[in-house]
DNA sequence: GTGCGTGCAAATTCTTTGCAATGCA
DNA sequence: TGCATTGCAAAGAATTTGCACGCAC
């Protein structure tokens, strides 16, 4: 589950941004974790590359990843802040509930399920938000 | 969208707890909107009908109801921390993005993107959560 | 009486903002 | 020069905790 380094670059400079070298200490950090990490631990993490990086330039960032939708956050039991890379803007994501590992899953056909729903309540979908929790591979054979 | 207060004492009466007017204010509150509200919003209309509630008061049995099931998390731009009414445990809301509005939705099939998710990613997957936005009919005929 | 339940105030945690300094084009 | 970017410190918001009192069984 690697972020595209050139991608975020391009969207970034789109906006006429940059991707400093604080900004990449944040993306490797994130991409290099294959755990939803906090914003605490990803700044204690890009940190460790960067050790003159400020908090604020995480929040920051993690801001601007989640916008250009490099970044996707995790619904969990503690809340939704804790962060995961993303490959494509949508898509969604695989938690193991044992060992915390997050793992990306693109192929989705939601056509029956969304028809359905719009039978039962009569909106219009227009968005969803799928996200599946179980048991790894590595988890699973223990 | 109610909220079975019958069920709600019961499960309480099953932990040794109670419904108290406290409570039942909350309940009420969440239950009578349609929307989902932010703690602070509970409090401010759970007051209405108990002016001597506490925030700590709402805190504290918002965390209750969501453990034994009534309430469920909106996933949102700002946060997971709004509030809906549900009537079952496992169930999915539907949110319309333009009034707020959000119904639920119990009909779900989810068995061939279950399917496809072990298949692509080799996880046993044991739970989902699945959020829909669109347009509700309200806000469509507009 | 025994615990659950409560409100208030204080403490804590998390996140955002203001601002002056830096760096790159 | 012009504007994005940064770190630090302060501010602010959201949430939790400690505690003594009240209340139901």
């Amino acid at each position: 589950m690697a972020l595209d380094t050139d991608l975020i670059t391009a969207e970034l400079a789109a906006r006429g941004l940059r991707l400093t070298r604080q900004r990449r200490a944040v993306v490797d950090a994130v991409a290099a974790s294959d755990a939803c990490l906090s914003p605490l631990e990803v700044f204690q993490a890009a940190r460790e590359g960067c050790p003159d990086l400020g908090l604020t330039t995480v929040y920051r960032t993690l801001e601007l990843l989640g916008e250009i939708g490099a970044l996707r956050r995790i619904h969990g039991a503690e809340g939704c802040e804790r962060l995961v890379p993303a490959s494509t803007a949508h898509g969604h994501s695989v938690v193991c509930g044992v060992c915390g590992r997050v793992t990306e899953f693109t192929e989705c056909d939601m056509t029956n399920v969304l028809a359905a729903a719009r039978r039962e309540t009569g909106y219009r979908i227009t968005e969803h938000f799928l996200q599946l929790n179980g048991v790894c591979i590595e988890c699973a054979a223990r």
